[in-house]
DNA sequence: AATATATATTGACACACATCGATGAATGAT
DNA sequence: ATCATTCATCGATGTGTGTCAATATATATT
């Protein structure tokens, strides 16, 4: 009974989520951090900025992740994240199309 | 507790499940319906072509005309149904801004 | 080794939702 | 008036999901 999600529908339901749609802007808006690293966005910085709990950042984070709507990079006990714009473009074509 | 939920999420929601994006589809496809009518297709039609219950379909074409994605009209005992292109077009661009 | 920090995982909870059968309401046909 | 058809609504059910506190894991610092 366990069928698999097509990838569109991951996609559209990642972004479905309002506080998700939050953390992509966050995530547009500072290309980097505020401990001066060069590329992404840690998780604590986005639950800095979210009002939202560390458990509840970290899973929208795989979910955004696993969608493939974000990339994530490990250095040292942070993790990297950025958005994948490339995957965001192929989105909108792919809901201009499905639509 | 009753949040009411954003347009924009209402939409998106809509369209993040499979079933609704089949539907859609089967819109465009077929701008007018088995029994010659000319604008829209009623809900047995729908119902005919995805495998789905009558309860579901009307709770699906619901979900899809209370976020505006698509118009209702009703024709004696049957509903017309037909897309509402001008909202799906509004949709596209506020993704496009907002992600 | 001990401690602190960043993140993941687990368990629990409430709530939303997709789905269906049964029933009701509206309308057309006989 | 009766019956058939189209659609909506209700109640139930199973599944998914957003959220958090508690705990575990990994890594850096002392």
């Amino acid at each position: 009974m366990k069928t698999t999600k097509d990838s569109l529908t991951a996609q559209m339901g990642a972004v479905a989520d309002p506080a998700r749609r939050r953390i992509l802007a966050f995530l547009k808006e500072k290309g980097c951090c505020s401990l001066g690293r060069k590329t992404g966005l840690c998780a604590c910085d986005v639950e800095e900025r979210m009002q939202l709990s560390q458990p509840t950042i970290s899973h929208h984070m795989q979910v955004l992740t696993r969608a493939g709507l974000v990339q994530a990079e490990k250095h040292g006990r942070w993790r990297w994240y950025r958005r994948n714009e490339e995957a965001l473009r192929r989105l909108l074509n792919a809901l201009k199309d499905s639509l």
